[in-house]
DNA sequence: TTTTATTAATCAATCGATTAATTAATTTTG
DNA sequence: CAAAATTAATTAATCGATTGATTAATAAAA
């Protein structure tokens, strides 16, 4: 049956994402994998054909949408860029933190200092990502709705900078907010909120035009 | 001769750290480090026990210095809120840039969902240079100097997530920034500075008193 | 002469991947 | 519709390669 097997498939590839998570690319090994589904190894190679195919799979399955649904906001003419970082903030942070073992996952293996084919295709669906914000920052800027002397780059390292602190190294950040970020309740009741609202409460801060702290 | 093996010893470790941060612990071999080392596999057992015992003596070099440093900042009586942070930054990004290896073998590592005794202890050793901070903060708000409603916690995110961020995904970030923050010369005249200036033009705006864009 | 350093060879374990055989599901055919 | 034929799914066993680690022998230093 067609939908048994796509729903088999699709386990496969949700636990694969969380053990990739849990033990890193090289750490997790196809029969710890193929283990934990419930399915035999030779399977992985049946659906897809080896283990970077595993992995390259994880990534189809999660970044289409999400990046649609961002470049949307940045291309949607009728809001300001207030409401547009407003916008990308909370779209951005609840789908970060929902699938946090697939950016777990993502960022652990764009963080080899060496680079090859995967970190390229990595650093390409990032980019995306990160040339929305972008453009949003400079459109800001160039209307005047924000400061002009602000690092717009460095601000790309902060936004996301901040989220992968949260998200991918749970066992500090967890401590350091004193509940824990890997909670799906956690998340929803408590972290999300409070990250979207600091956020925006920092961003305002260092964008606005009213602060002359430069000088 | 005494020295020499000193030296030995830490031309090992010099490499190994770099290969860790390049290839990832699990990803990089014995036979990789020794290799390039120019040393017999065999020596690596020799002086460190084991492949692990390698990465622990990395530790052992790095933090113990680091964390004093820190620490005496964040007891030093005769400064005000303000120039603790300041000087924090300062120290902070200087290492931090100048061992970049050591910080992504330290989070790549960090970053796995796992809990182990690795990671443990790498939390541990973490925690500490956090707690500085978080100190620095708790106790400028307590004197008055910052905003009382900043959320300490989340800026402990924003301050090492964004240092994370342009140390440990180079590859990203050297295309944000539009130079390659690996190399020695960009890191010392660039971007050392361009980085402290901004993370205190950040948290300055974030923490001053006159901002009340909290409600 | 004794301790330390270094080597090449080898160990068992594990890795990702493949094979050939078997079962289940689907399609074709009478 | 049912039997036969064909395709898809699944299994256990095994492949060669690589892993971290150890050995016994040798070289250098003390």
């Amino acid at each position: 049956m067609e939908k048994e097997k796509v729903d088999k498939k699709d386990h496969i590839l949700d636990v694969a994402e969380r053990v990739f998570a849990e033990q890193g690319y090289d750490g997790a090994s196809t029969r710890m994998i193929s283990g934990e589904a419930g399915v035999n190894m030779a399977m992985l190679n049946y659906y897809f054909g080896s283990k970077e195919g595993v992995f390259l799979a994880i990534f189809d399955r999660r970044i289409s949408n999400f990046q649609s649904v961002l470049m949307s906001i940045g291309n949607d003419d009728s809001i300001n860029s207030w409401e547009k970082l407003d916008k990308y903030l909370d779209s951005y942070i609840d789908k970060v933190v929902t699938n946090n073992c697939f950016h777990i996952m993502l960022n652990r293996e764009i963080s080899k200092a060496k680079k090859s084919d995967l970190t390229d295709q990595i650093t390409d669906i990032m980019m995306k990502n990160v040339n929305v914000f972008l453009n949003i920052i400079a459109e800001g800027i160039r209307k005047g709705d924000f400061n002009k002397d602000a690092d717009q780059q460095l601000l790309v390292a902060t936004i996301f900078g901040t989220k992968n602190y949260i998200i991918n190294t749970p066992h500090i950040s967890s401590k350091v907010l004193g509940y824990d970020v890997l909670d799906v309740d956690v998340q929803n009741d408590l972290l999300k909120p409070r990250f979207k609202k600091y956020m925006k409460t920092l961003l305002k801060a260092y964008l606005q035009n009213e602060n002359d702290n430069n000088k």
